[in-house]
DNA sequence: CGAATTACAAATATTGATATTTGTCATTCG
DNA sequence: CGAATGACAAATATCAATATTTGTAATTCG
């Protein structure tokens, strides 16, 4: 059942990829399948708890690739979250330069998607904030609220890490600049400004 | 002649509102104004001119109502560069507010006209360099590239002043959050993170 | 003579008749 | 009996015929 339903989301997205989200009809994920239409309906409720499925399958991919670092208590937190979300950044500019078609499909279907999405940015905000709960112990940060002060470096990194912006930003390399960015704001945890 | 201009591009305003950016005819701002269309054509070379003449504008008011806080030398950097983003932001807001519609329409109307928005972008980013380097000749940031912090600063924001962000945000009031953003990237600009 | 219009071909949008898709369920398959 | 299907009504999408719009140019208006 579940082999199932990884089946018909694999298949899900080869459509998707070929056709965009608009375009993708269930009766062609069966087709595709070499299946019934109906027997996608055991698996998936409607098309939309089908597309919902497949954006929490690219969105987790993302999550579970960062929570190694976001977990590695080892490493001085600001170092930490530099890799974190420049590996964050890179995981997004591969999709996008490997497969931009598939990158845009997953971001409108993500763009429709509120509840996922939200759901998705908590816990990328969760794991931030463990960095820099983290990096707070350790005197590295003077911040109280670590789970604030994740909110401000997420938003203030969103023109790096937003699918809109980096489908925008294309090829081109922001990674600098974002480390730059990052390090104005890692300034201002150390000094504690907020 | 210039007056002709005016008239039209206030009526567009008006068409769009009701119609949004993609029913937009200029039939429809022709008969608006009681004129043939052919007329238009007198003072508008194309619709395609028509809309960046209209989203010129749009954008021009905003650099406009920002440039005397840019040039007001006599303030401090840091608390100038804030009023300017916190302005910035109140007035998206406000538009935003008061006719949502009509923001959708412009927003809507300058994702297609990337000329104009790099055009606006880069007097943003002049005047918002023109304070940091205020703040740089004063001691208040230990900042050598005044453009290229503020291309950092601008991007740090991008969260709070990019029209997506703002329209996606509606009537939630961030301006706190964005403070808070700012203050943080200012520590960093005054310690010469970068 | 400048300001505006009507007239027009090519491009674009609308419409409504037709075909496909969605989601359900009773039925078949193994 | 669980897994899959065919058949179906309602909702959507497609498509081609029709109507509108765009942009130009020749013509009228004041």
């Amino acid at each position: 059942m579940d082999e199932a339903r990884a089946r018909i989301l694999d298949a899900t997205v080869d459509v998707l990829r070929r056709h965009g989200p608009e375009k993708t009809r269930v009766v062609d994920v069966a087709r595709a399948l070499g299946m019934s239409h109906a027997n996608i309906y055991r698996s998936f409720p409607s098309r939309d708890a089908l597309f919902d499925a497949v954006t929490e399958r690219w969105l987790g991919a993302i999550t579970d690739a960062l929570r190694p670092i976001a977990q590695d208590r080892a490493a001085p937190a600001p170092e930490r979250l530099e890799r974190w979300m420049l590996t964050l950044m890179a995981l997004k500019r591969a999709k996008v330069h490997d497969d931009p078609e598939l990158f845009a499909a997953y971001h409108a279907l993500a763009e429709e998607r509120r509840g996922v999405v939200e759901a998705h940015l908590a816990e990328m905000a969760r794991q931030t904030a463990a960095i820099i709960a983290d990096g707070a112990a350790a005197g590295a940060f003077a911040v109280t609220d670590a789970s604030r002060a994740a909110r401000l470096v997420l938003g203030a990194m969103t023109r790096y890490h937003h699918p809109m912006h980096v489908l925008e930003a294309g090829d081109a390399d922001c990674s600098e600049e974002a480390r730059q960015t990052l390090a104005l704001v890692l300034a201002g945890l150390r000094a504690g400004a907020i």
